[in-house]
DNA sequence: AACCTGACTGACCAATTGGTCAGCTACCCC
DNA sequence: GGGGTAGCTGACCAATTGGTCAGTCAGGTT
């Protein structure tokens, strides 16, 4: 293996010890111990990839959303699908709910409220939150294209559709009121359906198993 | 004064001092010292009173919004306003506007966090929310109550409009995609309003200012 | 007045932590 | 093949932190 690629390799290894220990123990209380055993090397090579905890954290944070954002983009074929069934499942990728997707959430929350007194954590924050705006509002505009989805503002309802996301991810996360996927699932499509002139119930979005 | 209250009000200094150093610096930063500095008490004091650092915040927390939900409910006479108003009054103590509301909603997220790992915090967490859910679904019932608003899940929708107020909230914070508390307050109108039959523009909450 | 108890302090400590540094090893280039 | 360098290690450190403890002091009780 070449000297570059070795690099990279372990940088990716340090990184994805870093997402892991993150979602399962909270940025507050993971320690570089924890992340270099994970990764197997030594805190010192954690040092040598990444100037500081702080940094190592927030690079980390961007690297699982870029590859899982990527992972999104390419599972589907696009042309295939109804748009309804699209954005149905985007919406499922924004909620926690098999094992990656409610360690993205996880680390997403973490993002978000650092973001609030970290202006570097902010700024990722920011960016991702456009990525994941963009994406949406995307499919939101392709089935508008396509004459399935009525007008209207896309922006809009993509800020709509991750406020819901992000709230009812929240509550499912906390286990309050009994509030269950397939609630917060019927529930954030009765609103945005609407908004899309669709009477349709939510589209049966499936396991994420056939699209490996 | 006596033994007693002399306690009580040390206590009471202690945990407002807790929550608003929590809410400037966040949880995961904010040391015993600093606590204890803005009680004007030595750090043992505050280990005299609360066992441990996470126990006194926990308590913080709840002490927050015990005092703050009880402001919430003797400020307004509830004989007078339409309950319109009084609903969206409630949404917009539920969104991060003035300094006091922003504080509340900082602790309020970091408590979420907390809670998905950590059992007491998540305890804490259920019971504060079932509480702004009983607050708000009771608000809709007197309003369905009155004739005012149209039959519908009540508990669903505070189940919504706290998702909705909690993401949005989020998004205000993060300062993403140019988004406003008039915008939050409008978006979330705007999906609620239907659910209750009602096709006026959100209520002018106005400032609290009046309410004292 | 003598005593006692609860509230609180100042000094202290054991343990932990992020980060440093000299040095080792494998690979690359000349 | 040998010098240089990138990647990495193990040992180490300075600083911080939550928590402890003996002791002080005020106020109430007898």
């Amino acid at each position: 293996m070449s000297a570059e690629a070795r690099t990279e390799q372990t940088r990716a290894a340090i990184l994805r010890a870093a997402c892991e220990v993150i979602a399962e123990t909270g940025f507050e209380k993971v320690r570089m111990r924890m992340v270099a055993e994970r990764a197997g090397v030594s805190t010192a090579a954690l040092h040598y990839h990444f100037a500081t905890r702080e940094k190592l954290f927030l690079e980390a944070l961007r690297y699982s959303y870029d590859t899982t954002g990527s992972e999104n983009a390419a599972s589907v074929p696009p042309s295939e699908a109804p748009h309804s069934w699209r954005l149905a499942r985007a919406i499922d990728d924004c909620l926690p709910g098999d094992t990656e997707l409610r360690r993205d959430f996880l680390l997403w929350q973490e993002l978000h409220l650092r973001a609030v007194r970290d202006p570097d954590s902010r700024s990722v924050a920011r960016d991702l939150y456009a990525n994941l705006r963009d994406w949406i509002a995307g499919i939101v505009r392709d089935g508008q294209g396509a004459g399935e989805f009525e007008a209207c503002d896309v922006g809009r309802l993509a800020d709509l559709i991750i406020a819901l996301t992000d709230g009812y991810g929240a509550r499912i996360l906390l286990g309050a009121s009994a509030m269950t996927m397939d609630d917060a699932r019927d529930q954030i499509w009765a609103v945005v359906a609407p908004q899309l002139g669709l009477r349709t119930p939510v589209p049966a979005a499936g396991s994420r198993a056939a699209a490996g």
